[in-house]
RNA sequence: GGGCGCUUAGCUCAGCGGUUAGAGCGUUCGGUUUACACCCGAAAGGUCGAAGGUUCAAAUCCUUCAGUGCCCACCA
């Protein structure tokens, strides 16, 4: 039956239907009881609100590699999917979506609200998750998971109440970073830092019951308006006399007293500072020391309270300026110097966040950062790359406690109630109904929600079950591998190591690879705001899923970022075509073959057929496919040393050069005439080992290509019970222990192929007209192999004849090529010959060879290395170079015979 | 102010102590070879940012410098 096959691959007609089998079949369902080594990875879980974005598909790609490698490695795996209710960001997508109907947020009310934010997230939170299906992620779908989901949110609950419990977490008044946009404080980590050009305002503060006045310099004159007094260094003469006076503000007239404090830097503006209690970290520290009143002096969304007098109600920058003007007015205006420094940026809004003080939840770091650091630094958790380990444990060893309330509604609400009465604090797993202290029934819980990053803190061990011993959580936790961008290392990887040993007593994941970002072609980071993403739904569709897969591997090397472009792309989907042509090729042949009597398709490639290669002709495995085979095991440990280390790129590069290089170029090139030789049993040989190869080859790919590998190997004949390649051994050595192979037997013959092919490009001779040529070696059994593949050796130099002689070659009427070890001659007119190219082409050549030799000549005659170099270094260095005069000799000797002729 | 990277072929990047420095793309030349022009064959192209140093041996390790990018940081 002769078949019918695209002539290129089309992925979109290929994808979707294994896509939806994996799940309908849950091919990657996990079974803890399974034997077998463990492999249990869970997703970073992205936002319900988002989509893909490239960043996720590296994420994936990475992660989905891994698995389905270790899967066909005979590991128990385990790749747990989920997504995060993400707080701040969700709420802020439906409020806007809110507002663009007309519908003020507020105006729900917090049930309300969080009643539509649900049902959003049931309606279009699905995005992602369907995306993920679509790209066939190798994920458990029955084990998915929902940081927001009830069973998590006890998880949650049981965490923060047993930490409250430790007195790690506890709730003050401190200083906090607040965004007036998204109307909530934000930890320190959701703060960026931008160097701005800015002012240094000097302004004067009367001293009270005196003509003195005093300078402060600041960068925010707005603040000044809560100012509750001034400081100088205590043993600063200028200012000394008038510690324990007072100065009046400004503007608001309020009388405050003029403090001596060390925190003061002489050097800095005009070594007197004002005190701004409840706008800025360093005076909240100096108004606890001094007992200052904190004045807050803005609302909420970042306007001037009725603490600002008659500037309430305006904009803070809008305060800003009319306060600078109202100063200039009434000469109290010093100077104004430019000042560069650095602002509170909010990670999500770009608004300039406001230090403000305000009572929080806190989480104390220290005690849980300690452990976590020596987890690492025992190497329980292995970071990779190295370098972020030292950021790792940077940022761990100045940790500051983390700020866990939000004022969103959207999020795990802070298990905590006030009574009424007393204000009592009482923290439980489940809604009290009295307060334990008083009794009274008036009870309120606090309306904070706790920082997203808390509950995805948990994520390894809350998605298993903790804190019951459920069978997944005993087999899979800790998990092997955590895979994610080193943006979210402190964000989310330190968090979760340190909630993780705290609460099991393990570690959450026992190494950490951190993969590059994506970025664009400028070098910024690719962001769907900022319009600089690509869209990888797009690209799967244009490219195929699995060219974007091979692609994003192949340019993933660790450490480094990567620049997506269509070049690369194309590239990969070039690739994917190939493999699909080669295919093609095969089956089409077959087809002819079985058509004109051959063996059937399950006598050639039956799984127990290929299972039994390599197969011999007449008593020896035909050098080709004992060639091939060892290539292919070549190829498949560079693989697997590749990925233990997470070298994506180098495992991409080695299957890429395989597939096409060795497999296409070479192996079917040559084999091409056996397929079909009315010799049959040479046609079974080579179609059986062909398969064989095929398979294995097809297996190596899988976890970079899955769409278009199981396509194809669906193709083969399996067995009844064979499900899917996924689901099959990565590669079994084919070769037998201690024999001999005479693979690189098969180098010389490629050596003199491209010699010969050289000689015709550059003596531009007839590429269809088959010519004579002949192969000279000294070496007997190099002239034996010629003998024996003489055929395939014309074929593919297109050759007439090729005679084998142990004679030295003439020089005359054609061209010489030479190595080592052969030489090969194509005769030809000599009006062919561009003497002077030649002898350009040959000149470089012995040039370059005699500074090679020379600079092995003097290393190899210094008595130093001789004593001080490996063995293995000298014998390699002393054999490379006899072959390099052998050649360089030849070279010249035809160098000569040229200018001779000329 | 601290810390971490990067600088290698025209472009994007691998290589990170050892034997004439590699890939993809691009370029040039030649090809309707019964799988593939998303292809085949051949070729050109690099004193590995600069200067010192360590070593028998340096693109690879160290120092300094010059560009360039990123992260962390409560000096008004």
């Amino acid at each position: 039956m002769a078949r019918e096959i695209a002539k290129a691959y089309e992925p979109q007609r290929i994808e979707p239907r294994w896509a939806e089998s994996w799940v309908k079949d849950e091919l990657f369902k996990a079974d803890p009881s399974k034997p077998g080594p463990v492999f249990s990875i869970v997703i970073p879980p992205p936002n319900v609100t988002g989509s893909l974005h490239i960043g996720h598909m590296l994420d994936h790609t990475e992660i989905d590699i891994l698995t389905r490698w270790h899967r066909m490695c005979g590991y128990n795996t385990l790749y747990l999917p989920g997504t995060d209710h993400a707080g701040i960001s969700t709420q802020r997508v439906v409020v806007r979506q809110l507002a663009e109907q007309g519908i003020n947020y507020r105006d729900l009310g917090r049930e309300g609200f969080v009643r539509r934010v649900w049902q959003w997230k049931e309606e279009s939170g699905g995005t992602i998750q369907r995306q993920m299906r679509e790209i066939g992620e190798s994920c458990d779908w029955t084990r998915e998971k929902f940081t927001l989901s009830p069973e998590l949110s006890r998880v949650v609950r049981e965490v923060f109440v047993r930490l409250y419990e430790e007195g790690l977490i506890y709730r003050d008044k401190r200083m906090t970073n607040w965004c007036p946009v998204c109307l909530t404080v934000l930890s320190d980590l959701e703060v960026l830092h931008e160097e701005r050009a800015g002012h240094l305002w000097h302004i004067k503060y009367p001293v009270a019951g005196s003509k003195e006045s005093l300078v402060v310099a600041t960068t925010r004159p707005e603040t000044m308006l809560g100012d509750t007094a001034i400081a100088v260094h205590p043993e600063d003469e200028r200012y000394k006399h008038l510690i324990g006076r007072s100065a009046i503000v400004p503007l608001v007239n309020r009388e405050i007293p003029i403090i001596g404090d060390e925190m003061v830097d002489r050097e800095f503006g005009t070594g007197a500072v004002k005190i701004t209690p409840a706008h800025d970290p360093n005076d909240f520290e100096a108004g606890r020391r001094h007992n200052l009143a904190e004045i807050d002096v803005m609302t909420d969304d970042g306007h001037m309270s009725a603490a600002a007098g008659t500037y309430a109600g305006l904009d803070r920058f809008e305060a800003r300026k009319k306060i600078v003007e109202d100063l200039k007015t009434l000469g109290l205006l010093d100077k104004i110097t430019d000042h560069t420094h650095a602002i509170g940026i909010c990670e999500r809004t770009r608004t300039i966040v406001e230090p403000r003080a305000s009572v929080q939840w806190f989480c104390k770091m220290k005690p849980l950062a300690e452990p976590a650091i020596a987890a690492v630094e025992k190497g329980e958790i292995h970071i990779v790359p190295d370098n972020r380990r030292e950021e790792f444990f940077n940022w761990m060893r100045n940790i500051r406690d983390w700020t866990l309330s939000r004022q969103l509604w959207w999020g795990h609400r802070i298990p905590a109630w006030y009574c009424a009465e007393h204000h009592h604090v009482i923290v439980a797993r489940e809604a009290p109904t009295k307060c334990p202290e008083c009794g009274s029934e008036h009870l309120e819980q606090d309306e904070d929600v706790l920082d997203t990053w808390f509950s995805s803190g948990l994520w390894p061990f809350s998605t298993l079950g903790w804190p019951d011993k459920t069978p997944d959580f005993e087999r899979y936790y800790p998990t092997t591998l955590l895979i994610t961008g080193y943006d979210i290392l402190f964000f989310w990887v330190a968090r979760m190591a340190m909630l993780g040993i705290h609460f099991t007593g393990k570690v959450p994941f026992r190494a950490v690879y951190l993969h590059s970002l994506v970025r664009t072609a400028s070098g910024e980071k690719m962001s769907k705001s900022k319009g600089t993403g690509l869209d990888p739904v797009k690209l799967n569709q244009q490219y195929g899923t699995d060219a974007m897969r091979f692609c994003l591997a192949s340019m993933a090397a660790p450490g480094t970022d990567i620049v997506l472009s269509d070049d690369r792309l194309a590239g990969a989907r070039n690739f994917a075509n190939k493999i699909w042509n080669a295919s093609r090729f095969l089956f089409m042949n077959l087809d002819k073959f079985e058509e004109g009597g051959g063996a059937s398709f399950e006598q050639l490639a039956g799984p127990d057929v290929r299972a039994g290669a390599p197969y011999a002709y007449k008593d020896s495995v035909p050098l080709i496919d004992e060639w091939i085979f060892e290539r292919l095991t070549s190829a498949r440990e560079t693989v697997n040393t590749a990925l233990r280390s997470y070298r994506f790129h180098e495992a991409a590069q080695t299957i890429y050069q395989f597939f096409w290089g060795d497999f296409c170029d070479w192996y079917i090139e040559w084999i091409k005439p056996d397929l079909l030789n009315a010799d049959s049993e040479r046609a079974e040989v080579a179609w059986k080992n062909l398969f064989a190869v095929f398979d294995d080859a097809l297996r190596l790919l899988h976890p970079f290509m899955p769409f278009l590998t199981e396509e194809l190997w669906h193709q083969l004949p399996q067995r009844a019970d064979a499900k899917s390649i996924a689901l099959e051994e990565f590669g079994v050595n084919r070769q037998k222990s201690g024999e001999v192979t005479r693979a690189n037997e098969f180098a010389l013959i490629q050596d003199a192929i491209a010699e010969l092919r050289n000689i015709r490009a550059e003596m531009k001779l007839d590429p269809k007209k088959k010519i004579a040529a002949e192969f000279h070696s000294s070496y007997g059994y190099i002239r034996d192999t010629m003998e024996r593949n003489r055929d395939g050796i014309q074929r593919l130099a297109i050759l007439s004849e090729l005679k084998v002689s142990a004679a030295k070659l003439s020089e005359t009427g054609g061209t010489v090529r030479s190595t080592a070890r052969f030489d090969v001659r194509i005769a030809h007119s000599t009006d062919a010959v561009d003497a002077h190219a030649e002898k350009a082409r040959l000149r470089k050549e012995i040039e370059g060879l005699e500074k090679s030799i020379t600079s092995k000549e003097n290393q190899l005659g210094n008595p130093t290395f001789r004593s001080k170099a490996p063995p293995k270094i000298i014998s390699g260095m002393e054999a490379t170079m006899a072959e390099q005069r052998l050649e360089l000799e030849k070279l010249r000797a035809r160098l000569r015979d040229i200018s001779r002729l000329a």
